[in-house]
DNA sequence: GTGGTCTAGACCACG
DNA sequence: GTGGTCTAGACCACT
């Protein structure tokens, strides 16, 4: 299931296209399976189709999922492996985030250890 | 001294704010300093001084500044703590974000901790 | 109806800002209600679409309205509320002015609610 | 004793004229009285001479005060009770923004005298 | 169509 | 010198 927050700075084709990653990255989508439909989704999320259809064609662009001529979209195979490496490179992104902010509250390495642990805890990540 | 990008999606006004944030977060300017004049800042960051009375107005809004009649910007006093709290809350977003993208890659709480600290190391934090 | 004064002191913006929460308050726009465009509003009121933006913009920060990616501002559920309580803040403010200008006027309670009285009765509050 | 606002949008002239005008209006200076000279007032609240002499001027066009050559301000003979008139009339403003608040909220005059009345009370005008 | 950002330039009040 | 307001107009991303 993906939420669309309509107020949201990021493009609601953004929030698709990232909420199709996670889906697909955990296994709700697997190799080759169809995606639903532009017009299923758009119905679905209460969205314009043409962005739907936006979303669909960058994650295209992407090679995470490839288009039958009159039958939908469908998840390319290696796609699951490539978005591996993308949510890898994601958290790397929001790691420097973090390392940035740290170094202007001139924190050490101990102490962003320990904040990071009572989030990870408080949110009872296995 | 602030570093303006100009091809980042990020609006310039926006990137005047962080940055200033973070000058008086790190000490750079104290409570009740005189922040650089709209028009000095302008010129200095080769920018429009609209923007950078924007940025102001917003952090003036937000309580982090505020105007003297005619003399110029101020820090707020209690503004470094309130950046404090600020910068704690803003990290925490960026782990939820960490989180969310472990759990869609089924990363237990010790594989993501294990990212985190290489990143740490790779990045020389103190 | 918005009226805008030009050669009033106060900026057109804040008189813009006013006369919206006037509408909301009293009705004119219920919540979840959508105002008028930037730029039909410009039109509308023969000012630069800038302004009302600015106003919006303004509105939105405080919460009083938020805005639909591409579809337009729309009125805060709560926002009627709110500008009920904000409004009697602002009644209190001008209370205490007159009561300011009776002190130095040595004016005792009685002869104070006697003017007050005065003024309701001929601006023939109902 | 005046008190000067840095941060208000209310001119500082302006506030010293306020602040005058009641401090006639309350006795503390009489008719003829000296007023303070231009840098002793200055001194006193930490502002720069040209606003004082503003705000001397302008109470001077309005012929609340009068210089004497080389000797000073004095207070004009009849503005005590000029001011009152003026003080009326700044009330009478007041009194109407109220109403204006009310016709927003939908108030009828009992409700706006209670809560006036309210207030009164609460700041103990006697 | 919607809002958002930015520039250039003008004019103003205030200190 | 300071900030504040406003206009005109351009360009952009999003729906």
């Amino acid at each position: 299931m993906i939420r669309i927050n309509e107020s949201s700075p990021i493009p609601i084709y953004q929030q698709i296209i990232e909420g199709m990653q996670r889906e697909i990255l955990s296994g709700v989508f697997g190799a080759d399976d169809r995606l639903p439909s532009i017009r299923e989704l758009a119905i679905e999320l209460k969205v314009n189709p043409n962005t739907i259809s936006r979303a669909y064609q960058e994650l295209s662009t992407a090679g995470t999922i490839y288009f039958k001529r009159g039958q939908g979209a469908y998840v390319a195979p290696k796609s699951a492996d490539d978005l591996l490496e993308q949510a890898k490179s994601e958290m790397a992104k929001h790691i420097l985030e973090i390392i940035a902010i740290a170094r202007s509250m001139n924190l050490d390495r101990m102490q962003v250890r320990k904040i990071f642990d009572a989030v990870l805890e408080q949110q009872e990540v296995k």
